[in-house]
DNA sequence: CGCTGTGTGTGTATCGATATACTCCTGAGC
DNA sequence: GCTCAGGAGTATATCGATACACACACAGCG
């Protein structure tokens, strides 16, 4: 491997002033400066970063962890993170946590931690206490699958306000027998934990207040987080009692599920049922029947995640923010009468 | 931060002895063992990755860069990846290359590069030539969207085998008015450079070749590789003469935008049209109509990946092998005739 | 009894880049 | 002519873990 003292003995200098032409961090006159440059090209060298941060104690390079990158959601968040870190000058790296305890504490502890300046994770795993330690070792960015008591900076999402403008659009669109899909009761909601995290819970929060509002009759299905979960809640939502004539999905991938469901059962949507989603995903757009989804905003999400971030690197002790963006509903064919 | 030497002198060993404890690379008493790890406890000592890696010359960690995390396919790859390699035993980071030269070439040469101990890679924008001289610095296993000629590690789908097939199938099922949505021309094909690199091509080829033997008559359209530019194709199919009976499309997405378009402008899948995708991802099975897909073998894949990596990370000069995995088409409703 | 071998443990040098303190030189100012 | 500021470059120590050579005790063996 060529090293920095290769370079130097190349363009007859010292190990430091290449480094220093390479890193600008001290001038060097701009004769040494090409010097040394044509004998970087000569030679191939590239930096070696492990040497670089033992040194620095930095890496530049920052850690996003979500639970899995086989999801409509993860996936999509994952690159627009990576986008806004890239446009913001910092890199980064993608680890999966398998909506896993030990995948979570694999990404703040495993060896790889000293490897990130900071990391942004999608905690469904641990506890908020857990976080809460953990935050003070390494800063780090939560997105919102926790309520968390503004120990940490933590950005999350609209889940009771889009969940509750979904069930009133249900509701103004006429329906009358409400169902939700992704959680399993409507009572005692917060004794409820499922492994998908609070995200959930603060969802069918939202659907549950409105249907108690409207003094509506609601009824509750859950298998899972999959497409295929959401074709087993669309089956049991049928075969039970009286069919729904309006079905919120706490996310949009289990609306799919749910539509595909419905349909092979020869219950159609828009016509005999709508479906509203969560976190309007692009497919959303393409599925036929298009789907109606809460749209939470992702780019305004993604942008504080990155603000956050960046300041907590450069002041570990300011305060912590939180922060929860805005949505809208994008309505389309899955809650439109024919 | 707590260091090695610390939890020596808290053990009352030689820094030696601890990292020998904790590495297990040459033996230590049960004794002294547990007295170290009882230190290490105490102390909540983390080796430092950086010092580590800059000593022995290895990470363990193997960088897997796709061009895009914000795609059916590649998100599902990288997630299979990154399981498949965890099962092996090696720590996984995923990398966008957003499909460009440059964000492969960082991926390569990036600060990162001697942070990884080998690289996954499904290049797009790279020449030939340029990463066969880059895997020569480093183990590499290329991701099949180029032709290659054993010059390194290679596992390629089935492009024109699995297009092939799928071109027959809309044979067998009555079609003869063809079109291939996803390449912009069906004569001098080798010609056309796409952004996408050789896959369409390759595709686009099978298609072809099955087309001529039957002497079938088909149409071309290209507008990307989104569902959107799958809306686009098929807009521009049936505003073009008289309209295709079946339509191949090289990648599932694209099919999804297709179906999408058709039904804008009234036209049915499988009643007037017959589709057929390729990828076969998750989503396929879930659509409606369901998507008749070719299906590689993406266990397969994954598994010929981890091998060849684990292979020429462990011995660098081995003779390079180039893999293509089976496929098979799994046929749903999009080629249902009603 | 001396000699080899094995099982445990320690000291030292090293990986490559860079922070820091230091030297040297040129030119301005009086 | 002399001092002093500051630009350009260099030597050295250091980040933390570990490869390597070495030390030492004790067992087995001829």
């Amino acid at each position: 491997m060529v090293t920095m003292r290769d370079v130097a003995a190349e363009a007859g200098v010292s190990p430091m002033t290449v480094s220093n032409a390479l890193t600008g961090r001290r001038p060097v006159s701009e004769a040494t400066r090409r010097t040394v440059l044509e004998a970087v090209d000569r030679l191939g060298y590239q930096v070696n970063v492990a040497a670089r941060s033992l040194r620095q104690g930095r890496t530049g390079v920052v850690g996003i962890a979500v639970p899995t990158l086989d999801s409509h959601y993860y996936s999509r968040l994952a690159h627009r993170l990576v986008r806004a870190f890239s446009q913001a000058g910092l890199a980064t790296v993608v680890e999966e946590t398998h909506a896993s305890r030990e995948g979570e504490l694999a990404a703040f502890r495993d060896s790889r931690l000293n490897a990130y300046d900071g990391l942004v994770i999608a905690a469904l795993g641990l506890t908020e206490r857990e976080i809460n330690a953990l935050s003070r070792e390494v800063p780090v960015v939560v997105l919102g699958e926790q309520e968390l008591h503004q120990t940490v900076d933590h950005v999350s999402m609209p889940n009771v306000d889009g969940a509750e403008a979904a069930t009133r659009l249900l509701l103004e669109r006429g329906c009358r027998r409400l169902a939700i899909v992704g959680f399993p009761t409507l009572t005692d909601l917060e004794d409820v934990t499922l492994p998908e995290g609070a995200a959930f819970v603060l969802r069918a929060e939202g659907f549950a207040r409105v249907v108690r509002e409207h003094g509506a009759t609601a009824s509750a299905a859950y298998a899972g987080v999959t497409q295929a979960a959401g074709v087993a809640c669309a089956r049991d939502l049928l075969t039970r009692g009286e069919a729904p004539d309006g079905i919120f999905c706490v996310t949009d991938t289990l609306a799919f599920g749910v539509v595909r469901g419905l349909a092979d059962h020869g219950v159609r949507v828009p016509d005999d049922v709508l479906v509203v989603g969560f976190d309007d995903v692009e497919d959303a757009e393409f599925h036929i029947p298009s789907l109606t989804s809460v749209a939470p905003d992702l780019e305004g999400l993604v942008g504080q995640t990155v603000h956050l971030l960046a300041r907590r690197i450069a002041s570990p002790r300011a305060l912590p923010q939180d922060v929860t963006v805005s949505y809208r509903v994008v309505e389309r064919e899955s809650t439109t009468r024919p």
